[in-house]
DNA sequence: AAGACGTGGGC
DNA sequence: TGCCCAAGTCT
């Protein structure tokens, strides 16, 4: 296999977009908060709310200061709002175990809340400029396509690591820049669906090309049906909450028109099992 | 270890 | 319309 640094770094050098959490100085913290808001929301739609978080939390210890309640109002429409209280809690870890300093060593990244190998391996690279494989799906492509030419990747693996460690360069400046590289180029060149190979880095060492870009098809699973779902009536739920002028709400009036009466108490249930909301004396609220 | 977990945009 | 996709993590 031969060495994709090279056209990776170069690549990479004149292609980049200018996302905030590359400037230079962004801080350790920006970078955390910007990884729990990028797992699983495009970029774009994370930008603005990442800079309003940090205006109203700089530190760790701004954030752990607060309710979670407010935390997850912030969050506001991001999805998937566990990651608001697992951010929250994150930040009250980082403020008493760690002197309000985001750990750049992995193992202690990982045993914060709502940080796996993913998140920690990034925020030990691209915070402190740490040695270290970071995998996400945009890599997990790359990989399946240039080295195993695989139209799509298998299910994840720890092995993804091994693969992704085995192309990284000695020299920890050039080893975080491959990381970014490969992550930048999934994203916007190699793409899940009609990938634009022509302006591909890559292309002439490409197994998957070389094989005629076969479809070996998709080892992803299904997303579940949301319409219907039990999460789009959560989402119904905490959308109440969020807005609520009032921070409580009569626990009856919560989405009472809501076509199945069952999956609405299921999803007011799950929501307070979850530290979501929280019940009182008839009144829903997020949690204090 | 397969499934749950939000939300919005593209085609 | 309906399905796919998006810098994952937890149980």
């Amino acid at each position: 296999m031969p060495d994709l640094a090279p056209p990776l770094i170069a690549w990479y050098r004149e292609n980049a977009r200018d996302l905030p959490w590359r400037r230079p100085g962004f801080g350790a913290w920006g970078v955390l908060v910007s990884e729990f808001m990028l797992q699983q929301t495009p970029v774009n739609r994370v930008i603005p709310h990442l800079e309003a978080w940090l205006e109203r939390w700089p530190t760790p210890a701004d954030l752990a200061a607060e309710a979670p309640a407010e935390a997850v109002r912030q969050w506001a429409n991001l999805g998937y709002p566990r990651r608001a209280l697992w951010l929250h809690r994150a930040a009250v870890e980082i403020r008493d175990r760690h002197g309000n300093v985001v750990p750049s060593d992995v193992d202690a990244l990982l045993a914060l809340t709502g940080v796996g190998d993913y998140t920690a391996r990034a925020v030990s690279v691209f915070a402190y400029g740490m040695r270290h494989p970071v995998v996400d799906t945009n890599t997990r492509r790359v990989l399946a396509r240039a080295v195993d030419g695989r139209s799509q990747p298998g299910p994840p693996s720890r092995r993804d690591l091994a693969a992704m460690d085995a192309i990284l360069p000695h020299d920890d400046t050039e080893a975080a820049i491959v990381n970014a590289a490969m992550m930048e180029l999934g994203a916007t060149v190699c793409t899940a669906r009609a990938p634009r190979c022509a302006a591909c880095p890559l292309a002439h060492m490409c197994a998957w090309r070389a094989a005629g870009s076969p479809d070996t098809g998709d080892g992803r699973r299904k997303q579940a049906r949301y319409e219907g779902s039990d999460r789009q009536a959560r989402g119904a739920v905490l959308r109440v909450l969020r807005h609520a002028t009032v921070h409580s709400v009569p626990l009856d009036a919560v989405i009472a028109d809501w076509p199945d009466p069952l999956q609405r108490d299921r999803a007011i249930d799950s929501l307070i099992a979850d530290g979501l909301a929280e019940a009182s004396e008839g009144m829903l609220r997020l949690p204090r």
